[in-house]
DNA sequence: GTGCGAAATGTTATAATGTATCTTTCCTGT
DNA sequence: ACAGGAAAGATACATTATAACATTTCGCAC
């Protein structure tokens, strides 16, 4: 764990939602008051997903830290519209009824990519979204 | 459904795999022998996603013909890394399982992506992948 | 301390994917 | 024929990601 990740980490803890690759070369820029290229964020997000660590939301192009790294999980994510925010939830069924469809096929999983969208309970009570 | 669309839909189909949208772009202007842009393409896809034929694979950034438009789907793709075909199962007790979630936290799902990236049965028994 | 090698990062350019905007075409109803 | 509207064409651009190569950093053997 390097300065570089680590600060790469802290600004997606400090977001509190999915955040772009983009928005964190800026913010690293900002913080660092330093010109930043997008490979330099770009490896710190790889290093951090291998870590498990950072999990990619595909369907938005973003990134959010992991809720427990310490163990391996579903990356099961709920996706709020609204505010962008992110709640990840470990259900192990999920990962047991995938698994038991991949055996039917004949399919061996190596990553498994949940994501809901939707709008959250603060989102839905507010009004819009 | 208009010649475009249905153009796009067939290409997809005759792929037989996850297809970028650059690719159909480039196999429309082969077919058509005329210059074909972007959006063109684009919303063809929209279109075709909108009527539940087409399904986008976001962790390719690809799409795939639906396999049962006739009926409301899951979306619950197996990605071969090998071969990049995908195979769409319905398994009504995962959409099931992520509603009991998704109402334990208070949200309200609007969209499922269920995506498993590995290796189907015919790559790994060819050896590699 | 010095030099070496590996890992990390910096730098530049470019690839791949997706959208905004405006124009044109073409069908359809009157 | 004509007006209205949906679809598609055309151009430019925005966003996301990677390739290729140079430089720095840092541990480690000597």
């Amino acid at each position: 764990m390097t300065e570089l990740r680590r600060r790469v980490l802290e600004l997606l803890w400090a977001s509190g939602r999915a955040t772009g690759a983009y928005e964190l070369i800026e913010a690293v820029k900002l913080r660092d008051s330093r010109p930043v290229g997008p490979p330099t964020v770009y490896r710190a997000l790889e290093f951090l997903m291998a870590q498990g660590l950072v999990s990619r939301i595909e369907s938005l192009n973003a990134y959010v830290p992991c809720a427990h790294p310490e163990r391996d999980h579903d990356c099961l994510f709920f996706i709020c519209s609204g505010c962008r925010a992110s709640v990840e939830l470990e259900d192990p069924r999920i990962g047991g009824l995938l698994a038991e469809d991949a055996a039917v096929l004949g399919f061996v999983a190596t990553r498994r990519m949940v994501e809901v969208q939707g709008t959250c309970a603060q989102c839905a009570e507010a009004g819009a979204a």
